[in-house]
Order: structure tokens, then sequence, then C-alpha cells
DNA sequence: CACGCTATTTTGATTAGTCAAAATAAGTGT
DNA sequence: ACACTTATTTTGACTAATCAAAATAGCGTG
């Protein structure tokens, strides 16, 4: 069985390649995993020698199939845990990503289907991330952001991309959540501010850096 | 934070002096935590370096008030989480003893908290055995066992202190489950038979060692 | 094309937890 | 009191995961 770093490095090397084509580069990765650079080459090593990472020296690394399924079941536990503590305990959704970070290493697939029954089969976490099917599916449709999505239509929020209980305790104060509409009035790139109209005519200034976290789909 | 090896040490301790006074000897605790003898006695050491444990050497070990705090609370985490697995989950209960081996060092104290309220703060898990209060209480009533029990009356079961799976499965289809009633028959110390007779007039035989696992109360 | 910057890898140490096996202490019985 | 048995402790070694700091490889720029 993996251990918790193991399945730690899985997880993350599949959530920085997400999007970002290619390899994942070992600084990236030793950030993400807050450990030093040569730590993340040994176990990066290590990892590619039990054909988990496919790791080109100098470059970079990349999930082999096995190391994929892994780090999809580990995400799939993180998101429907995170789903389980705020529908069914109903947890500030700004807090639950701190929960699943220890979570995701305890439950069992058992236990995991089961949470997958009692919450309806969910396709999205609270964060609107999407959920990784049993079978390793994964729903990677692109999304504009705030930050690239075009102004004055009108928006729907589908996912927020960041984690941090800080910037999850802003939106949620702001109404930036998963479901809420709004529009993206200016866009000053001089200042890199961005200033979003509620349907109620209220407005919120956001950074550019804070608006490409929110992504956004035109509503029909 | 205490890491996972010291929570199961402290658990441990906790669990192996009840009902035995004094001290846990070094033999019981290596094999309930299912290592050699001397690596509890190096564990054992560093945590009566950190104020958890008194070791008395040669003799063996007995929780300090903070080393007990630590271990109740992981108990506790320990039974809320079965009876979350039983309850909420409807698993069986032969295996939610693993699980929450599992989870016990994961769920932090507010989803505990959480976890309780959902649950209708029981005072028993699905074995019977007693959850410690949020405080630290615990019940702690001795209790007769079917094999050291009276015979002839009618008794009803409050406790079934062993997890294995195996046995749970055995004590699941034999109906000798906490709530349970029936009477001891005939309890044969030479064969080391014990027969049990249910309301229904059936009757089902065990081991006295099995026997002294089931917890009983005389029905009023 | 050499220089220097930056990312990566290597090397040497450290910590937590463990096992195997040898050493020691504490009875127990004769 | 002496030898035996048994539990406990000690010693030495190992693995997984980590950090600090030195070495190296690639790069782009002048």
């Amino acid at each position: 069985m993996a251990t918790v770093a193991v399945e730690n490095y899985l997880k993350h090397v599949l959530l920085l390649s997400e999007g970002a084509e290619g390899l994942v580069s070992m600084g990236d990765l030793a950030g993400a995993l807050a450990v030093v650079p040569g730590t993340a080459t040994a176990m990066v090593k290590a990892l590619a020698d039990d054909g988990l990472l496919d790791h080109q020296p100098r470059l970079g690394v990349r999930l082999t199939a096995r190391g994929r399924r892994i780090a999809l079941n580990v995400l799939r536990k993180h998101r429907l845990v995170e789903t389980f503590l705020v529908e069914t305990l109903k947890m500030d959704w700004s807090k639950v990503h701190a929960e699943a970070e220890q979570l995701e290493h305890a439950v069992s697939d058992e236990v995991l289907d089961r949470l997958d029954a009692l919450l309806g089969h969910p396709r999205q976490d609270p964060h609107g991330d999407p959920i990784p099917s049993r079978g390793g599916k994964i729903d990677s449709q692109v999304y504009a952001t705030l930050a690239t999505g075009p102004t004055g239509r009108r928006l729907r929020i589908v996912r927020v991309t960041e984690q941090s209980e800080e910037f999850l305790r802003f939106a949620e104060d702001s109404g930036l959540r998963p479901g809420a509409e709004l529009s993206v009035g200016e866009r000053n790139l001089v200042s890199g501010l961005v200033t979003l109209t509620r349907p109620d005519g209220s407005t919120v200034a956001l950074s550019v850096a804070a608006a490409g976290k929110i992504l956004v789909e035109p509503r029909n």
C-alpha cells in the first residue's frame, strides 16, 4: 500500500499537470509539497523505480498509468470527503480542504463508495472541482476565468481553484461561490484590478491574480 | 501534535489498564501493538520523557494525566467513527473496527464534535463499548460475562469486547449483539462449553473463552 | 564561447519507528 | 544458595522521509 507521502507526491503531480501540458518541474513539485528540492528528487527517483512516475532527469516528471490511477483515487477521496464535510456535517467550505488533506489517506475504498452513495454521486465538490469517477475518469473541461473571460456578459461561477482558508473566506463573504452569477464590469490591466457586478447591481473589486482563480462559464 | 504511533501506544495502554488494576506490562503492550518488546521499551522511554507515560522499569507503565487525556480523545474518535460507519454508512459492524483504526488518527476535534452531534451524542458504540465524553469521562461500569454471570436468569447483552472480524461475524450470525436477550443454560467447565438459550428457545454453544468476551446485565 | 544564473541533483546528517539478537534482571523451584 | 526460566532492556542496524549545503548541468546573454 502507498504511504501518505507517496500518495501526496502522486496527487500533486496530478494537480500540477492539469492544464499545464507536458512535464511537471521538480521545483513546482517541491514547492507544492513544501519540501526542499533535494527531497523531491530523492522521492521521485524512488517512485520512478516503483513505476509510478516517469522521471526525465533535469526536466521533470509525469505520472505513469499506475501512478495516475493511484493519484486519481486519492483525489476522489479528497473531494468526496470535502463534499461530505460540507453537505453532511455542515462545515464551512473554507476549512474542509485542510481536513480532507488528512482524511484522504485514511478513508478506505469501501467507505469511499458508501460516502459517494450517501451524497448521491456528486460530480463536483463544494469548490466546483470535478470529482474523479470510480473508474478514474475526470472532467477536464477548460473554463474561462474572471481574469480572461468576456466582460459585460452575464457569467456563472463554476469553480474556485484556490484552497486557502483566507481566500475562501473572502470569496464566501463576497458571494463568489460556485453557482453565483455576475459579470465583469471593468478590467484595468494597469492597476491590476477587476471589478465585478452582481445581479443586484452591487460591485466587488479584486486583483487579476485572484480573478484568475475563479472559473466561469457564460450563463445560457 | 502526537504522531500516529504515539496515539496508538497511549490508546493501548488505556485499553489494557481497563479492568486490570495497576501497571500495564511491557509484554502485553508490545503484544497489543504487534511490535517486538524492545521497540515498546524504546517508545515507552520516549513517551515517559515527554510526560505522557509513567514508566517503572521492569514493572510496567501507566498513563499520566496528560497521556490519559490524549488516549481518551483517540478512543472517543475511534468509537464515534465506528458508530458513524454503522449508523450513517450502514457498514457491517464486523468491519468498522479496522476502518476506525485508520480514521481515529485523521479526524480533527471539530469533525469529531460534528459527528457526535450528527449521531445524537451516543454513549456507546455498535459493540456496546462506552464512548468517552468530550471532557474525558468514560463509563467504567463492571459487568458480568457469559462466562461468569448467573445461569438460568434472563440476561441482556450490553457489550462485546472483541473486535476481530471473525468473532464479530460469528456473534452477528448467532444473534449475540448488544441488546439481545438470552440466558445461560448450562456451563460445563470440564469441556469448556457454555450453552445459551434464546427467548425463542433455540440454543447456541460457545467456548468459555468466547463467552468471557460478552458482557451482560440482568434484564430488569 | 565563456560567464553566470537558476534549477536540479548529490552528498552527508538527522529523526521516528522499527526488528533481531545479545545482555540483564527478577523471580521460582529444588 | 544455585541454576532455570521468563520478561525486559540494551545494542546495533535498517527504512522512510526529511533538511542543509555543496556540486553540477543547462541555459541564455553579452
